[in-house]
DNA sequence: TCCCTTATTAGGCAACAAGCGAATTATATC
DNA sequence: GATATAATTCGCTTGTTGCCTAATAAGGGA
């Protein structure tokens, strides 16, 4: 889940999974939204791939990119989790 | 809001907002939940701080931090809006 | 005022992250 | 096999992060 996090912690790769929601994209078509050099975009796209939150299929020459929800999903109800918004009553124990 | 993905980045910084969940903590309190150094921790909470995540108020000799659970809800919305997953339909254009 | 407690800031170092150009791998086509 | 295209890996530089010890600031009580 730590990846998770780094990965989301850097604003390209958040702008990259934004661009994704809108449909799946090769390597290239990606990298024409940033100014960057072509090896950085895929350094990116390797931290979101090993985060788990992207995959990457080959098809010929393109590897197409698409976003993998359902960790998406995961991530989100973890951070619920962590900030306990969802839940029953307010975090109040004690406290004089 | 680059600041707040920054701060979770950072599984003590992560530990620390679960430990504030339950209830305020001066920093010395909060410190003896990890094996680290009080400058390593006060540098820490710096970073929450300065990412609107937490508050330090002084009580005496203390500075006791807790929460700031409204730019906690508004990042989870931001999140939430990364990811489209709470809106409409799925994001699927056309995809052959 | 002097001392003790609490927490932060300052300084320094090792490890990591982000960026680039050049070289490499993988696939398709001729 | 040779060539072209797409994307990655490699080697490197630069800047940032995380950690520590030592020093400093802020408060409370004798």
């Amino acid at each position: 889940m730590n990846l998770v996090y780094e990965a989301l912690a850097h604003p390209t790769r958040r702008q990259i999974i934004a661009l994704l929601r809108q449909g799946d994209r090769p390597a290239g078509e990606i990298a024409t939204h940033f100014d960057i050099a072509k090896p950085t975009l895929s350094g990116h796209l390797r931290v979101l791939r090993e985060a788990g939150l992207v995959i990457g299929e080959r098809h010929g020459t393109s590897i197409v990119y698409s976003l993998q929800l359902s960790l998406l999903e995961e991530s989100l109800a973890a951070l619920l989790d962590l900030f306990k918004i969802d839940s029953a009553k307010p975090p109040e124990p004690d406290r004089s």
